[in-house]
DNA sequence: TTGGGTGCAAATTGTTTGCAATTGT
DNA sequence: ACAATTGCAAACAATTTGCACCCAA
């Protein structure tokens, strides 16, 4: 299995509990998971695992870069694996489904924004809040 | 007083509380407050109201257009006065600051990427973490 | 006068932490 | 064996809500 190489690479052990929540996020691949999604998810797999070790493995997999944290407008964080090329994301307001996107442009643009004023991009969040045409 | 009929024109009572808060906000324009903050700044000025009601005077505010409600990546939403021209943000990481931008190419383009999509945009958020050039 | 508005304290929600028991290496 | 990890419950932080009292219209 790769996942436990990822695991072990980032100095964590591999337990039950990150070679689940890591594989819930491969497979959810697209997804935005919150940690009382992959609760849930879990939960009814049966393979449930603590909601404090959720919330501290996931943080060890932000700080380790496996996968990102974003805040959207809800007072929930979600997350996802670190995508490779970066993206933004825009969600349906109807459906609540996130569609993942890229824009050179747009990303030139940030970087020419920022040192117009005296400041470099350490990281950004771009996120359309949209509804389908008609 | 101009912010009077903007509180009863939103079909709200105009209280001490309502008047105080948008006060804040009108004079504070490019700071980005949070519930806390505005909290702390009302009690200076010996003129505190509940933070109960702070939540909720802002809630309605933002219901009623007057002002909106950004998440950031910290745990706690910050408020401003609605822009007449919608305008996006940099956060620096180091200081705090918050500064305002816009960018008719970006947004644009966003508009372009959504409808490629089959999507309107409703609304949307922009932040660039920044931190200074050296 | 009277229905909306307020403050307080208690309740919720999302997340973190202390600690004893458990597990990976 | 030993340090890292887990689960539980308690602690926290941000925000919301129930309710008795109060005030703007």
């Amino acid at each position: 299995m790769n996942t436990n190489k990822e695991i072990r690479s980032a100095g964590l052990k591999v337990t039950h509990a990150r070679k689940s929540i890591l594989n819930l996020l491969e497979k959810s691949n697209n997804s935005h998971l919150s940690a009382d999604d992959i609760n849930k998810i879990l939960f009814k797999k049966n393979d449930e695992v603590g909601i404090a070790t959720i919330y501290r493995v996931l943080n060890q997999f932000v700080d380790a870069g496996i996968c990102i944290k974003h805040h959207f407008d809800s007072g929930q964080a979600v997350f996802e694996l670190t995508p490779e090329g970066h993206h933004d994301h825009m969600v349906c307001v109807k459906t609540g489904k996130v569609i993942e996107f890229e824009d050179d442009l747009i990303e030139a643009r940030q970087h020419s924004l920022a040192k117009k004023s005296g400041y470099k991009i350490v990281d950004h969040s771009l996120v359309l809040y949209v509804e389908p045409i008609d």
